[in-house]
DNA sequence: TAGGCCATCTGGTCCT
DNA sequence: AGGACCAGATGGCCTA
């Protein structure tokens, strides 16, 4: 089937579709003699899934229910409902892209669906590990008054300014996902990490385990196709706690979010 | 040019 | 019955 309005609008998540009020006010008239040209000569051109539950009457009855006059308009009508969901689905994309600690602005590229995805989960397990922290700590600090200097001195370590919606105690556990990040490689992503990565690799202190492929998600064998390093920024070195790193990524970065976006991929 | 990512169409299945 | 959800297929765009 030709995708003609793909092309429109390809390139973006949330395509600006030009949808009329009418379902036939989407199709070009080339399209949409294509698409009779094509049902009235019986499309079918690729495999059928098992048809299971569904007979063979029932196959008919959906196959005449949609080559009928009227099937052209149920065709026309199911496929907005999908295309609308699917845009609700990129909506929702959007907005769980929004909340991710990235670096975000018309000249950065946007994380695909399924980093999106692995970044998100990322980022929650840190989340709980750090609200999990906390809980400790508080717990400490309850629990028996002479650890309070062990507490303080924990709290109180250099960090750069939070992304504007995080919680203000993120910062301290950030390394895991400033790692997962840097694993993302390159593109405005690292820049972050980076920049979170710093916050924590100067502290000689930093209650952290060695990297630990875990807050990926998934299998490092899987990261060269998902997500490759568009401009060779990171590099296979492992980050520990208080080591020097020579990765590029580690290098003194600018802060602003200008520098970010001048430094990120352009589109 | 190959590969990645994406939007869209489509048919099958499940649910209300 | 109608709608939602899902997955396969297809083709376009972009980048390395």
């Amino acid at each position: 089937m030709e995708s003609d309005t793909g092309s429109n609008s390809s390139r973006s998540s949330s395509p600006e579709l030009v949808v009329g009020s009418s379902v036939g006010g989407f199709f070009s008239n080339q399209m949409f003699q294509e698409y009779c040209r094509k049902e009235g000569s019986g499309r079918d051109s690729k495999p059928r899934k098992a048809l299971g539950a569904v007979d063979a009457g029932a196959k008919d009855h959906i196959q005449s229910e949609l080559i009928g006059p009227d099937g052209q308009d149920l065709r026309l009508k199911v496929n907005s409902r999908e295309r609308k969901r699917m845009h609700d689905l990129n909506e929702a994309m959007d907005g769980l892209r929004e909340v991710m600690p990235y670096a975000q602005g018309p000249s950065v590229r946007k994380l695909s669906k399924i980093s999106t995805l692995m970044l998100a989960r990322n980022y929650i397990l840190m989340l709980s590990s750090s609200l999990d922290e906390m809980k400790k700590l508080v717990g400490e600090v309850y629990g028996s008054g002479g650890v309070q200097g062990h507490v303080a001195r924990r709290v109180v370590q250099p960090t750069v300014a939070p992304l504007p919606h995080l919680p203000a105690a993120v910062p301290l556990q950030l390394l895991p996902l400033a790692q997962s990040l840097h694993s993302l490689g390159g593109s405005a992503a690292a820049m972050t990490a980076s920049t979170l990565h710093h916050a924590t690799h100067s502290s000689a202190h930093a209650p952290h385990s060695p990297p630990s492929a875990g807050y990926l998600g998934y299998h490092a064998s899987s990261l060269p196709s998902l997500l490759k390093d568009p401009l060779h920024l990171a590099s296979s070195y492992r980050h520990f706690p208080g080591m020097p790193c020579p990765c590029s990524l580690c290098q003194p970065m600018p802060v602003s979010t200008a520098s970010l976006h001048s430094l990120a991929i352009r589109k």
